[in-house]
DNA sequence: GTTATTAACGAAATCCTTTTCGAATTACGA
DNA sequence: TCGTAATTCGAAAAGGATTTCGTTAATAAC
């Protein structure tokens, strides 16, 4: 039970095997005739033609990659969900690929999918990436790349972003509505854009509204773990800081931070607020429930498979392809930490 | 700058095509000079050969295939990573694909993957796939299938998975070697083996250790989630059921039940402990913190990856495949819950 | 009746690598 | 020196779909 040819179905209907080539693709110099006939028989056997001798001609290997930092994170996986899902929609399938953060694996994984000739590449750039030459090679090649979450300034490939400057500035701004006046920020890395983004919205709240800004209030969470948060919040309670409100670059700093408040028996959100970043799953199921930004990493994913969609298009038709940056609308999501 | 091909480095070094291809494979018709000439500028020019063309000759692919039946869970997504990161380092390319417990769409992606001529496929079925013949079928391609987590009685193929009734066994052991003899049991759905197994374990450590089961303290959770787990917790405290423990077919439960049980102001675990099932991350996160049964997801991507290759050199040394159910250890982790 | 169009089909080249098999060269033994 | 064996190389076919271009047959036009 081989797999079947083009020449299979042309012997068994003795015709030619371009007349059936041609007649599954309906070109105009084949009767409506044997069209019906060559269809309904391939249909029959259920033909598919081989994806590796059509790419030989067209140069389409109808496949895609993703690259991005993390597996078992919950936003990435929502963002993998968008992409598949759009992806089998019309016909392409995904190959998935881990950075694990690391600048040399991008690379690596980058040259991969260009080996396999992937027709698009969705790219998160790693937080320890510090130079883009890598992605610049992508370019040359008739591969689209598309990059979502981490924004950087590449002006020579579309983007799938949230307004991270904007969405903190909201969700600090829901702090100091909620009274809150001494807010720490739980920041990321120093490196990422998105990491630097949501400090500068922090900042720029309390600025708007009054409130000094105080560097002492600011720890960083190099891997966005719990455990840091946690820490961090210990560190603040040991040094019997005066605070009233934390707010995290992600849910998990926050979580860390929960966990500290309760086993420190300080009530939440009456003595200290806590705000979270992203809106994973778990930041619903904790108690108390965890506030957070909603970053719609599935909405995010399915427009990345659009925007490739459309570049593809312009590419076929020899047009030039516009750049974009698309942003995403994030939206607070009000729970019981504040 | 197009991707070169063998008769570019051909012309560049003046000999022709098949020495070429042959001394980037160690053929030992070729000279070890021209081999160090040929494999010197391939490396320099960064030659990597089309897969598409090669695979038209080789029949290999070197691309797998996963169907899962849900992509942002935290045990799949473990699994993902173990087959992912194996992959790489034997140069296969993997796709991901996502069946959403539709006994439908796997056959659908299962059809996908074998019409991208993937060398194997991993799949977790559905807990809505009600009959195998879908997998039978692969059978007669030249495909490797290996199937993980759940367990299905198909001898036609080898197998990953925990030992589920024992692990349940433990568990239950567990709370009742902490006292506990009053245990609720919030299963899966009836159909998936594992749930199926988990309930057997259950029942048999309660009759083990002289505890009589009873019906009216199982309760079901079709979709394995956390509403599921607060509800049927709720359930029991409205009808004051004596119960002083409770062991939930997965974390998502559990942490319902949790849930409940902080809202209610019962002490976990004085006066009723939790146990889940698979040591998701969550689980270290919430407060109390968890006590579960690890079920290592990296690991059996791992080893299904290594099974695969094995089945895959046997098969090409004509040797007849011996499938195997291969049983991961999984460990009981004790924490607060309990 | 002859020529120009159009419709319908097919031969063959192409994509790039792998592999078989035959040719050419060199080495070697007798 | 000749024949045989070992060494090294390359021509060509194969793999399966796509596409260009040419051919045939049928129809229209004059």
């Amino acid at each position: 039970m081989k797999n079947l040819t083009l020449k299979d179905i042309a012997a068994a209907l003795n015709i030619s095997v371009t007349t059936v080539s041609k007649a599954l693709q309906n070109y105009p110099d084949v009767s409506e005739k044997t069209k019906e006939r060559v269809k309904a028989y391939a249909e029959k056997v259920n033909f598919k033609p081989n994806s590796f001798a059509a790419y030989l001609r067209t140069h389409e290997s109808k496949t895609v990659g993703i690259v991005i930092p993390r597996l078992n994170h919950f936003f990435f996986s929502s963002i993998l969900r968008g992409i598949i899902s759009e992806a089998e929609k019309h016909e392409y399938m995904t190959f998935i690929l881990c950075s694990d953060e690391s600048y040399e694996l991008e690379k690596t994984q980058i040259n991969r999918l260009l080996n396999k000739n992937v027709d698009g590449i969705f790219l998160s750039i790693a937080d320890k990436t510090h130079d883009l030459s890598h992605i610049q090679n992508i370019m040359d090649k008739e591969t689209n790349l598309i990059i979502f979450d981490k924004y950087s300034k590449l002006t020579t490939c579309s983007s799938i972003v949230i307004d991270d400057q904007k969405a903190s500035y909201t969700a600090v701004e829901h702090l100091i509505k909620k009274g809150k006046k001494r807010i720490a920020h739980f920041r990321g890395p120093l490196l990422p854009q998105n990491s630097i983004d949501r400090f500068l919205g922090y900042r720029k709240a309390l600025e708007d509204h009054g409130i000094e800004y105080n560097k002492d209030l600011v720890f960083i969470c190099d891997e966005i773990s719990d455990r840091e948060g946690y820490d961090h919040m210990q560190a603040i309670l040991n040094k019997k800081l005066d605070v009233d409100a934390v707010f995290a670059v992600a849910d998990l700093p926050a979580i860390g931070a929960i966990k500290c408040l309760i086993e420190n028996n300080i009530k939440i959100p009456e003595e200290i607020s806590v705000m979270g970043f992203s809106n994973w799953l778990i930041s619903s199921l904790i108690t108390p429930t965890l506030s957070t930004i909603d970053q719609p990493g599935e909405l995010m994913g399915k427009k990345a498979f659009q925007v490739f969609l459309e570049e593809r298009d312009a590419k076929k038709r020899k047009e030039p392809i516009v750049f974009k940056k698309h942003v995403i609308e994030t939206t607070l999501i009000e729970r019981k930490s504040t």
